[in-house]
RNA sequence: CGCGGGGUGGAGCAGUCCGGUAGCUCGUCAGGCUCAUAACCUGAAGGUCGUUGGUUCAAAUCCAGCCCCCGCACCCA
């Protein structure tokens, strides 16, 4: 039994998640999380709300709310969201929350002690009228280079350069629309990130089973040589800037730059974790304090890697303290939607409430998972969403568990059928599966997902073909005997699919299991082989032969779904 | 010449590291079966692997140039 520790990138509080952010980090860890508790080890899986930063001061202030009110409400919609999907967080946290602001003053106090930060000043632009300084992007006003309107002071939109806010004509707030902007100087904290190079370099080359995008971008980063960069911003939303628990002279109206404390909530996120079960948080975060032997897996977008690689792994080394850091870091692309981006403001694409209001998560999940971003982005359109369900779920999955369950319950009645011995035929299918099963746990392992969907969906022909072969209901006529051993193998084929599919699609995996009332935990357990697997519901064994486990999606809902959702088709 | 990813039958992808008869799913067509949700099983058609040139007995795979698509380039998460 191994201990693994298992985190999922934050989503930003601003409104519930689209099916792009799901797939981008959430539900694949997810499936692994399923996956390793399934094989007996001590996992420990977690997530929270990264709540702070400019975007959530400016979405409460719309919403007419205050911060702490508006992030406190989107929490608890995104955890339920979030439940709903079936994503099985031991522990689903706030950065907001005591844990990460106690933990991110310590490691400012430490860096600092450590000679890694120092206090510079900038030059920022300032809304006189809002009353706060704006981020570049905040900024907007008349390209220089294409006219364009509407450029933001980072880049324009329209033609594509990148900016410097000071080179917008008639610039003014995006908050307000006021054009009494000016520049203005701030002091800022720096963490001295060029000083850490070689070891942050050293930590990466010690981690050479990354896979080739998390690599890549890594290495880009170390390449072009590590910048010092700002740790605190001028808001009022975040974790203050304080020096032995006062405020620090100058950062009274200052807080630490989200992308600082955001990692940070993966420890307090444990902390929240420990606090509510009475458990060690430390155990699993510090070497010292028995982490030595954890495995720590993250899971996050592409947008997220150079944090994940670079910029935590800096606070962490820079600490000089015995943190554990990450081991395995699996990272996707983007889910496209048609090809484009995934937009709220548009009303472009399907977002995490929307979809639960459609279909069952698992109707998601499978479709999500076997078409996972993880060599390139990858489209997500409505109508291979619609293939992939009425085929694999319900053509091949849902269609055998409903054949095999009825020809029995036709012939024999709802009890597993007793008579015949199973033979070459059996062999063969125990044979295939154990292949297929191997093939399947190596994918999983590996956290290729696409490829795993892909194995699993293998699996379920293999029920299919086995019932083609040895076809019941023609041995029946003649050998009753042989057609009863054959349907006791179909039947145990639903419990062993079950456990495997568990990780994918899990709802629909408890439905399987309740057909013979078996335990999701203790029934759900990773199959040691085939051959046992077969051996499991004997003669006799009562079942309740189920509902569909899915329905096909129409080609007129579909229809409706297009308009709904802006698709291009 | 900013960096990275990608361009493979109608659609979506694997194969590229470690050159050697181009593979999977969907779709199409044909056959089988009739237990099941018009489902399932089997088979077939369909690709000169973006492009040009090079290395080699042999290139989707190695090298060089070019074209196209996507993402990123820090104070946006």
């Amino acid at each position: 039994m191994t201990r693994i520790l298992i985190t999922s990138a934050l989503p930003y509080i601003n409104g519930i998640k689209h099916l792009g952010n799901l797939i981008g980090s959430m539900l694949p860890a997810d499936v692994y999380a399923r996956f390793a508790r399934a094989r007996g080890n001590d996992v420990l899986f977690l997530c929270a709300t990264d709540e702070h930063g400019t975007p959530a001061e400016l979405a409460a202030r719309a919403a007419g709310q205050s911060v702490e009110d508006y992030c406190a409400e989107q929490h608890e919609i995104q955890k339920k969201a979030c439940a709903e999907f079936g994503l099985s967080f031991d522990h689903f946290g706030r950065t907001s929350r005591p844990p990460n602001h106690r933990l991110t003053q310590h490691f400012a106090a430490v860096l600092e002690k450590n000679g890694l930060v120092e206090e510079r000043t900038d030059k920022q632009v300032y809304s006189v009228d809002d009353a706060r300084f704006l981020p570049d992007r905040y900024v907007e006003g008349t390209c220089p280079h294409c006219a364009y309107e509407k450029a933001r002071g980072d880049q324009c939109d329209n033609c594509g350069r990148l900016l410097d806010p000071t080179e917008l004509k008639n610039p003014y707030s995006a908050v307000s629309g006021s054009r009494r902007i000016e520049m203005r100087d701030t002091r800022h904290l720096y963490l001295l990130q060029s000083k850490l190079q070689a070891r942050i370099a050293d930590w990466v080359a010690a981690r050479p089973d990354w896979p080739l995008l998390t690599k890549s971008i890594a290495q880009k980063w170390l390449k072009e040589g590590l910048q010092d960069r700002s740790i605190t911003r001028d808001l009022y939303w975040g974790v203050k800037v304080e020096n032995d628990g006062a405020a620090r002279p100058g950062f009274e109206n200052k807080v630490f730059y989200v992308w600082f404390d955001a990692p940070i909530g993966y420890i307090a996120a444990t902390v929240e974790w420990a606090e509510k079960n009475s458990a060690d948080w430390e155990r699993w975060w510090r070497i010292d304090k028995g982490a030595g032997d954890v495995r720590y897996v993250q899971f996050m977008g592409k947008d997220n890697v150079a944090f994940h690689t670079v910029s935590f792994p800096a606070t962490l080394l820079g600490s000089e303290e015995p943190w554990k850091s990450v081991d395995t870091l699996k990272s996707l692309n983007w889910l496209t939607w048609y090809g484009g981006k995934f937009s709220t403001s548009e009303k472009r694409g399907i977002f995490m409430d929307q979809a639960l209001d459609i279909l069952p998560a698992d109707y998601w999940r499978w479709p999500l998972l076997a078409n996972a971003p993880e060599s390139d982005d990858a489209s997500f359109t409505l109508e291979q969403f619609a293939g992939v369900v009425n085929k694999d779920l319900n053509d091949v999955l849902g269609n055998f568990v409903n054949r095999v369950t009825k020809f029995c319950a036709s012939k024999w009645g709802e009890a597993v059928p007793e008579g015949g011995a199973y033979g070459a035929a059996e062999e063969k299918l125990i044979a295939d599966l154990d292949a297929k099963i191997g093939a399947y746990t190596a994918a999983m392992e590996a956290m290729e997902f696409r490829k795993a969907c892909a194995e699993l969906r293998g699996i379920w022909v293999a029920g299919n073909e086995y019932l083609q072969i040895t076809a019941p209901w023609t041995a029946f006529k003649t050998d009753p005997a042989r057609a009863a051993a054959s349907v006791r193998a179909g039947l145990n084929l639903i419990p062993l699919f079950a456990a495997l599919s568990a990780p994918m699609i899990p709802h629909t995996a408890e439905k399987m299991l309740a057909i013979f009332r078996l335990n999701p935990i203790e029934d759900g357990r990773w199959p040691s082989s085939a051959k046992a697997a077969l051996e499991r519901m004997k003669a006799g064994t009562k079942f309740a032969p189920p509902d569909q486990l899915f329905k096909k999606i129409e080609e007129d809902e579909l229809g409706d779904w297009r308009v709904r959702f802006g698709a291009e088709a």
